[in-house]
DNA sequence: CATAAATGTCTTGCGGTGCAAGGTAATAGC
DNA sequence: GCTATTACCTTGCACCGCAAGACATTTATG
């Protein structure tokens, strides 16, 4: 019950990355080639931390599949299974330009209207020191 | 058929919009008292289109019920159905507080892997060999 | 009163997707 | 063999944006 309201900032994080973990995908992949696994380790250091397998193998079997990348496998320079790298095709360069004029389009929207104290709220140079 | 395709966009955009709908109402909702359908046209002047009454009842109703936001009743100055107006709770501004800060750490996260091309610049000035 | 238009509110059902949990497989060391 | 590590993959759930449409209230027209 106190769960219910508190759980909110892991929450937050799990509905933000909605529409931008596919895309943070393809910007790394457009780095170079990368596994699967190695993502995980990625994303949590550049912040983007509770990003967890469950998440990534469905996406990248989605991407494949729409045509987004392509993959070949290699043996584990770790020892262990055999891994599975993705590659950027030609249309997933394409979605990845795409998508990130539109992630700078919406953060600005996003922003702006989170912002919004400064168009309908100018504060006077004196102190507003009067409350109720 | 052109369609499918495309559809990616708009759809990318549903998706960005979980995680901080909500956040935009309550930043709204904070400036002064407003009614469902204000939303709309407020969201579609910050730029964030194609955001429908679909979307903002039932996020209305469960802030409600989170007791994020309460309400209260007045008749339409324009003729019709009379609106219902909603006010930040308390609760509902310490959640908008918290948002914010979870809101642009994210941002700056996911627009640092996106425009990653800094940090891994390290690359050697030789051209990568293809295999096969 | 009846009908319609305008203004708003609210509900239903669908679809996409992040994620916890659990399973499979390959390699290395004991 | 047995266990640990690395890595991949699947299942099922839960959440939520949204199209579509039902419903309520006021004003206007006749």
């Amino acid at each position: 019950m106190t769960k219910e309201l508190s759980a909110s900032h892991d929450q937050r994080r799990s509905q933000l990355l909605r529409g931008v973990l596919d895309l943070c995908l393809l910007a790394l992949i457009g780095e170079r080639p990368r596994y699967g696994y190695e993502f995980v380790e990625a994303l949590t250091e550049s912040g983007l931390d509770l990003v967890s397998e469950g998440s990534i193998y469905p996406l990248l079997a989605r991407m494949e599949r729409a045509g987004l990348v392509d993959s070949y496998r290699a043996p584990s320079a770790a020892g262990g299974a055999p891994r599975k790298y993705y590659r950027l095709t030609e249309a997933g360069a394409a979605e990845l330009a795409t998508g990130r004029a539109t992630w700078s389009t919406f953060t600005v929207a996003v922003s702006r209207t989170l912002d919004d104290e400064q168009h309908s709220h100018h504060e006077q140079h004196g102190h507003h020191e009067q409350h109720e």
